[in-house]
DNA sequence: CATCAGGCGAGAC
DNA sequence: GTCTCGCCTGAT
């Protein structure tokens, strides 16, 4: 067990925010549970207040979950750094003052955001749930709990496209057996878009089949933590439209934008209006 | 029954 | 380069 505090943390906000598929609100008395698979493990985290608490050794958190939570970033300064006459940026900033931009698995986020694709957030999940049952390798934690892994580039690759019509993936099934396929060929070097900048980085996943500048945003801002990204979906766009009629002002938060597309995409998620 | 959900690829121009 | 259109599936 580890335990921290930290304002500016919230494992509801990010389970809710929609850039981890594989994160599930638990039961829970007296604060907060939430679940979690990533880097091949199975791992909870219970939260009361600012009291957060990982069930994982000290060791392991500082090793991997401080970096995969983004706790070394300082999330009060980028949203006291939000313009003062900006109301619906402040207010979206404190709706939202606990989602983190997480560092997750790059292969894991290519498919799930291919999946993500005029697709809602429930179907998304039973879709990649079930691709992990069918096509990760099963595996128990400490706790007795049953997870399964990701699957690898190779485990889609050998699925087939009536395999993944299975899965109702529906029309993304072609765009999975194909980029699956592709990586697992070697036709890209994913290690190497780690030490690219986001436009290089964007551009490099823009070859991916399935893989538009919508999703590709996506893939560097959760995996690759390019902060400057900024996915435009149908609820940015909805806002923008409505907020921001004469244009986002990027030149203001030039290495943060991504961090504020959360706050917005939460805001207009969730937010009461 | 129509519409939409965190878009994208293919083809037309 | 920009625009339109069709697309699996399920929830509302």
């Amino acid at each position: 067990m580890v335990r921290i505090t930290s304002s500016n943390f919230s494992i509801t906000q990010i389970c809710q925010s929609g850039q981890c598929f594989r994160m599930n609100e638990m039961e829970a008395q007296g604060g907060q549970r939430v679940s979690l698979v990533a880097h091949g493990r199975y791992m909870e985290i219970l939260q009361s207040g600012d009291d957060i608490c990982f069930d994982c050794t000290q060791e392991e958190y500082d090793a991997l979950w401080k970096h995969y939570f983004d706790m070394e970033t300082d999330y009060a300064e980028i949203i006291a750094g939000i313009d003062a006459d900006d109301q619906y940026l402040t207010s979206a900033a404190a709706f939202g003052n606990g989602i983190r931009i997480l560092r997750q698995d790059l292969w894991e986020m290519i498919i799930s955001f291919i999946v993500s694709q005029q697709n809602n957030i429930k179907r998304i999940r039973r879709c990649i749930n079930l691709l992990c049952e069918r096509y990760g390798e099963k595996r128990v934690s400490g706790n007795g709990t049953v997870y399964y892994d990701f699957p690898t580039p190779q485990a889609l690759a050998n699925a087939t496209l009536e395999d993944l019509y299975a899965c109702n993936l529906g029309y993304r099934s072609r765009y999975i057996h194909e980029t699956a396929s592709y990586v697992w060929q070697g036709c890209i070097d994913l290690g190497k878009l780690y030490e690219l900048d986001y436009v290089g980085a964007k551009d490099e996943l823009l070859k991916l089949c399935g893989v538009g500048t919508k999703v590709a945003d996506c893939i560097c801002l959760f995996a690759l933590h390019k902060t400057d990204a900024f996915p435009r979906d149908t609820h940015i766009n909805k806002v923008l439209t409505a907020q921001y009629p004469g244009g986002f002002p990027f030149d203001k938060y030039a290495d943060c934008s991504g961090v504020l597309q959360q706050y917005i995409f939460y805001y207009d998620l969730m937010g009461v209006r």
